[in-house]
DNA sequence: CTCCGTGCAAAGCATTTGCATCCAT
DNA sequence: ATGGATGCAAATGCTTTGCACGGAG
């Protein structure tokens, strides 16, 4: 099985053309596009994707965690992250987004004191600042 | 100067009487509203607020970093949270939201070895789980 | 008097949903 | 044949904006 039909799977879907179509741009993409822009963007390339699709594949990969969702103003933005824990070095400038997966960051906060029955999930990190291109 | 106006100033907006009541129970409040959420429930407590001036003090906060953002589907909610460095811990069960500050976290992120040439500029970490209450 | 702030109402617009059609099994 | 998937279009609802009024200095 391959890693596109891979990914729809974890996510609880099946591995339609369309939706092979919009996992495929997500993972070639080195941007962040919201919901309008890749359905946009895979019209513009010629595929035939519907926007409902687009927002409902979408939907259930963000759910699964397959992408992680960056809020914008009054929209939301997706990305086909590092699988594993990693942080989202953020461009302030230029909107560019890295993964940066570090062991001891990790480490440090997976050892530390959390309250008393907190029991954890997930976690998430976002570093904002500006990279070297900028 | 008092806290509410100071944390106004530093969004550059004058304590008015109205930004002045949403601050303060921005402040007070333990949870985590909307703008609609808490411009309602201002209107409930009796108070005189309009809409747009609830969006444009909370936009203007949170810009500033005075109030942290969360998204909800397909809306946002508000937080006055700790100034300085703190996580997020949210619980998925409750959506109860409270501000931890583990200062060795921080020591390791800072000591992190980011890609040469981004300058950090600020951080933020989300932990997800369920509380003890849950 | 002047200017910023406010609030109402009217857009604006991303996202969701209903439903008929289509496709794969 | 059958049930999920798709896509169009309409609806939904949060958020934004235009504009006239109001209040502080």
């Amino acid at each position: 099985m391959g890693e596109v039909a891979g990914l729809l799977r974890r996510a609880g879907l099946r591995p339609t053309t369309q939706r092979r179509i919009i996992v495929t741009d997500l993972i070639d993409r080195t941007g962040t596009p919201t919901a309008l822009e890749l359905h946009a963007l895979l019209r513009d390339a010629g595929h035939r994707v519907g926007l409902s699709t687009v927002y409902r594949t979408l939907g259930a990969l963000a759910e699964a965690g397959v992408v992680h969702t960056f809020p914008r103003r009054n929209e939301v933005a997706f990305r086909r992250c590092a699988d594993g824990p990693h942080q989202h070095l953020i461009c302030l400038s230029c909107g560019r987004i890295e993964d940066l997966a570090p062991p001891q960051l990790d480490a440090a906060a997976g050892s530390l004191a959390y309250p008393a029955g907190f029991t954890v999930q997930g976690r998430r990190t976002d570093v904002y600042g500006v990279c070297a291109a900028c």
